[in-house]
DNA sequence: GCAAAATGATATGTTTGCAGATCAACTCCA
DNA sequence: TGGAGTTGATCTGCAAACATATCATTTTGC
């Protein structure tokens, strides 16, 4: 089962790797995400989990969007983001691997 | 310009519909999701802003999943979504309106 | 090689998400 | 009618996400 830390890291390779893709700083996606270079450091890193406002300022920051949709659609959306050129960076994909259930980790 | 609120306000009211097609109880899903009752209330009702690992095990827990997705391609997988018929509830779709920019608000 | 920029890291203080407990209001069904 | 279940709401206390400031380290460009 993927771990909590796991998952953060995850989500803050994601944003690392659209950080870099726009060719911007750390402290500028900070300043437009409206909250501390420290914070967005610890973010990207997977040392601190932000908050849900948190998250979709930063997302928005870098052209990125945060979704909740079904699971069962998952596999099917990752096709529709997939094919789409090798320079944009993929959706985030919890796990590739598919066991049954999500209990919370802590 | 969407508030802070607002945002809050629509995961919330995204969280509760699939709850109730799920036929699950306030107290089900913040057990499945490892949070207290009380607090999964605010978060459902939009008073207060979940943590990223929380959201995550709140979306787990009614079988949706949480996506980081370029903006441009936010359209396509909606209509990916949408036509699917009428008993899944609907991605989180923040804005509607597309306006330019994604200045954080406070 | 050197200066500037970007990043990693730490410290103090404030805000707020969180647990746990408790109570009231409302619905529902036997 | 009346009890059981669900939801709304508040309180105390703790943990962690935030700001701001300040350092060292690494990277970049001239």
């Amino acid at each position: 089962m993927k771990s909590e830390e796991e998952t953060l890291g995850l989500v803050g390779d994601h944003f690392r790797r659209a950080r870099l893709s726009m060719g911007m700083t750390q402290g500028q996606v900070a300043d437009l995400a409206g909250i501390s270079r420290p914070r967005y450091r610890d973010i990207e890193t997977g040392a601190a989990a932000a908050r849900t406002t948190t998250l979709i300022n930063i997302a928005r920051a870098l052209g990125l969007e945060m979704m909740l949709v079904p699971q069962v659609m998952v596999p099917a959306i990752e096709a529709l983001l997939r094919p789409e050129s090798e320079d944009d960076q993929p959706a985030f994909s919890p796990q590739p691997e598919s066991d049954d259930d999500s209990r919370p980790y802590r």
